[in-house]
DNA sequence: TTGACAAGGATAACACTGTAAAGTAAATTG
DNA sequence: CAATTTACTTTACAGTGTTATCCTTGTCAA
């Protein structure tokens, strides 16, 4: 019987820590919530770690509890970017077949992700940049490797495929990607200037130089 | 004999306020290149006001005698940065006649602006890229349309000689804009991350580019 | 020459920011 | 029931940009 009460005990007392655990949990994803949408309403100077205490009900020393500091916040918020970041792509990938289609259908893809979080697009690519090679995913890869990879596998297989000259395929691979940034970048930038410079702007372009550089990468 | 003495008298008010409007003018530079010098240390995120007053000897609010406020400063330092920029474009398409030439030396000196100025070229194109359109010169003209203009004459000009195809030179030169930008952010962001990422890698792929996209506009 | 006035600059203060140390009340444990 | 851990708050510090107020000095007209 007391074996049976110190088992009960135990049973008891691991629930109660993965209740304190899984409640922790919460609140941790409660600060980020708020964090993100905090991010998504002031963008990354107007970022303030009291504000995103204040909007949660907390003191900004509780969020120390949860999160080293500042910077570790704002990194959760970066690597949540990340991951739909990759998962755009990845589904780009996945829906096309044919290699040269799959290869514009990610640039499209990456250009969609740039217009529709440029908040994120702008922190993860232009004020964070070094996060790229930090942030990771659930089962620990690096996502910005992930996201990498993926355009990279796109373009060996279209240079297998014979739609893409052979090359070095980091070097086309990097070609490639720092040609579709300086687009995005071009137009998130243009954005807040020119109001004419709409979305349809950056399209046209995103189509010219796919145009283009497909010419240019032929065999 | 008065009318002498007032005229003098006139004189001596006359270069008194040339003597002030001077010195007004000494100072203001004084605190802008200190702002400068603060600038290229510590970068965007970390430039100070206090830190600038106190560098050069005055008390925070002094600097608003001058200048309006933080913004305002941040902007005159970014100008002096546009007015570097455009020399070094406007350099590079003087020395080359040649219209194909001159359209490389264009890129090559846009990426060595970016590479030897790292700090203001991410202030100029990546963190506050609203104010290429609004930094003038000297005679009012706003830089980044010259530095863009400049770009955009050798692009017809390539275009007339028949080694660029045909096209509105405007969305050609967001195309080769772009490009050559996202290949300068990339490489800066490279470098934070990688030191193997060195400026010999961030050439390599530019040639790779001009290789490509030379192709690609090929009539 | 004197008295009004303006300019250049400093002090003090406000409202923020991120962050560390110490304190507190409740929950958990032996 | 007492001890201890947990979750959180209070307090405090050093820094930021910015405004309003004060002071001192030089300029100016009467």
């Amino acid at each position: 019987m007391s074996e049976a009460a110190a088992t009960r005990q135990t049973r008891i007392r691991q629930r109660s820590a993965e209740r304190r655990e899984r409640q922790r949990q919460e609140t941790r994803k409660a600060i980020l919530e708020a964090a993100i949408e905090m991010f998504e309403r002031e963008g990354y100077e107007g970022f303030s770690l009291r504000q995103v205490a204040e909007n949660i009900g907390y003191t900004p020393t509780t969020i120390y509890l949860y999160f080293k500091d500042k910077e570790d916040l704002l990194f959760a918020v970066c690597s949540q970017g990340f991951t739909e970041f990759t998962e755009a792509l990845q589904r780009a990938y996945e829906q096309h077949p044919d290699p040269l289609e799959r290869l514009h259908a990610l640039a499209w893809a990456y250009l969609e992700f740039g217009l529709s979080h440029p908040l994120h697009y702008q922190m993860m690519f232009m004020q964070r940049s070094e996060w790229v090679t930090q942030a990771t995913d659930a089962k620990g890869e690096i996502q910005g490797a992930n996201s990498y990879m993926i355009l990279m596998n796109a373009i060996i297989e279209a240079m297998k495929a014979g739609v893409v000259r052979m090359g070095d395929p980091v070097e086309t691979t990097n070609l490639l990607w720092s040609g579709v940034h300086g687009i995005v970048s071009l137009a998130l930038s243009m954005r807040g200037i020119i109001p004419k410079w709409e979305e349809a702007e950056a399209r046209r372009l995103m189509g010219e130089y796919l145009n283009t550089v497909t010419k240019g990468l032929n065999p």
